[in-house]
DNA sequence: CCGGTCGATGTTGACGTCAACATCCGGCGG
DNA sequence: CCGCCGGATGTTGACGTCAACATCGACCGG
């Protein structure tokens, strides 16, 4: 497709293996085995070419081997809001073992999670030469109208793609079920939550997790509230629910969203966890460090990050098929002081 | 699973120019126009194209266009713990304003903000076909040891490498004053500090800002306590603080220390900002909702990471030479809930 | 002393793209 | 009716690297 038009070449990219075979009074292809450490050179041969390559600040020109080699010993990673503590931890863990396997990571932050964006972010990179794709929370996008050039290796991370794209995503489900189970466990009639947007599906996933549950253990449902992720969301829904003589227990989305929250509820006079217990999800760093430390559902990002780049690899390296592969990481719940029993 | 049937001679990368070319029935170079977005094509050869191009699937091969024209389109950028709040807002913006400009990134993470760490890391990405690098906090490394390729445009997030490369850094100077200065305005005889460890420049350059502000006023200068970032370090930094009597007024390095610190304070019984005041720094989206909403000094990383960009893209687009360029932006002080006058 | 062998080194071509130049065609002025 | 002109399209070669093959020379056994 018609593309923008590159920005001026920057002209001379240092010195050719030809410059290098001239100083040291070799021939080219002598240079390149020395720079790909094949053996059959003689030391000597070898030493002198190093000289030269030293003298003149010679690095092998990575577009024309990559040209030559078919692959180009990266890959792409799209994210949303990179930003936000699971992102930024994953990417993190992504970068670290794609390292650990000679690969370099070619990032983008798409403006909206959604199927377009997503779409032409892949798009984009693949134009940039990567080997393979790890999708970072596609969220609102939805299988059928992601699309991914032909031949592209592709990992998610979002259990939804299964069927699609290899994915691996932490046990929400648990991880929910673990949460609102501890509440009712400690007593509590039912239990609130407080949810991330509607259009992400981490989000509905906990949703409807937490519903099912409550469902399930014959208890009432109460009207789901909506933040944004945010630590402002969670303050301003916690002023309503402060209001609410109901409430008694709230699961937070997020950690962030939990914090806010419990800022609001002190500040209406409602003591956590004497009034109401609250439980959030993630474990960021801050989370044992807050008043009270928040309960939490705990996910690995780091290993999330590894095991993206375990099944992309394998796809990459082996030629595998894997669409039906799918990794749940586990998660836990880490009882910390902003949960106890009801008053009376 | 079999593996896909490899069409003679080609490897994972999809079809090429010749395809097109071969299945439209024009040359490839009318392909390669067409791709260009040149004029001189009849409408009627470029649809045909461009339909040959679509149900091919086409791409144009980066790497063969980056050999074309010795320019990449990307940009490097080493960061070091990726996904500390700083650094992952910086590399955010670093990546949207980069791609504003028709850039992708390239991402290490390096283990150690080390000179040899950071120089590997670049020689790493210059083998990875870059057009210029952003070096995210160099913290231990230094302008002499520190290498980077020859001809390789930098810019570097850090003011101590102004005279070898272009630096774009906040201003933590005026950040300081502005924090030390607010605690003696409020009445305390002096203000303690918990630092970031030692090996970090920008802890150094807070330490000794603050250091030297106390000596102006003619105030004590108590010793300094080393944190290591985290919220555990403040956590037990804190309690050894608390034992203190002497101690009405810490500055923290950061936020996430602070954190922890008023965690510590609270737990050995004193109160926050009655007993003892706290000012953090990073602003970090949590703190306004911690209890109590912390005092801090808020950095605009996100303009830090634009003009980072602006930066190198006039060195690589204009080949200007700006070795003494330097970019302070600036930091302020936000008043929260944390501080007060001491007590009597 | 000679053919043979093997390791070191050189030569050629191809990866995909695109700029420069070459060619081809229709139309138009003379 | 011819030749010229300009736009559309084709051909060639080069970007830097490396695999495959070619060559060269020294050493070895007979």
């Amino acid at each position: 497709m018609t593309e923008t038009v590159q920005a001026p070449g920057r002209g001379r990219s240092g010195p050719s293996i030809a410059d290098v075979a001239q100083l040291a009074g070799v021939s080219s292809q002598t240079v390149s085995r020395v720079s790909t450490g094949a053996e059959n050179v003689r030391p000597a041969t070898r030493e002198r070419v190093l000289a030269a390559m030293d003298e003149l600040g010679y690095s092998p020109n990575h577009a024309a081997r990559a040209l030559r080699y078919g692959s180009f010993g990266t890959i792409g990673v799209i994210a949303h809001r990179l930003a936000r503590t699971g992102e930024s931890r994953t990417v993190e863990a992504v970068v670290e073992a794609a390292r650990a396997e000679g690969y370099t990571v070619s990032l983008v932050d798409v403006q909206s999670p959604s199927s377009d964006d997503v779409t032409a972010a892949a798009a984009r990179l693949s134009h940039q030469s990567i080997d393979g794709l790890v999708i970072i929370r596609a969220e609102t996008a939805t299988p059928a109208s992601l699309a991914v050039p032909p031949r592209m290796p592709v990992v998610v991370s979002d259990s939804r793609f299964v069927g699609h794209h290899p994915a691996v995503a932490a046990d929400q489900v648990t991880g929910t079920h673990l949460a609102v189970q501890h509440l009712l466990d400690l007593g509590h009639r039912t239990v609130h939550h407080l949810a991330g947007p509607a259009d992400s599906a981490p989000a509905e996933i906990r949703v409807d997790t937490w519903r099912e549950h409550l469902v399930g253990s014959a208890r009432p449902v109460p009207a789901v509230v909506r933040g944004d992720w945010s630590a402002r969301s969670g303050y301003e829904q916690g002023r309503l629910l402060a209001a609410d003589p109901d409430v008694t227990a709230v699961f937070c989305a997020n950690d962030e969203m939990a914090a806010g929250l419990v800022r609001a509820l002190y500040e209406q006079g409602r003591r956590v966890p004497e009034d109401i217990s609250v439980v959030g999800f993630d474990d960021i760093p801050l989370t044992e460090f807050l008043w009270p430390p928040l309960t939490t559902v705990q996910q690995d990002f780091h290993l999330i990050g590894s095991r993206l780049v375990d099944l992309l690899l394998r796809q990459i390296r082996d030629r595998e098929t894997l669409t039906d592969s799918r990794i749940v990481v586990p998660t836990r719940l880490v009882v910390r002081a902003s949960t106890a029993a009801p008053r009376g």
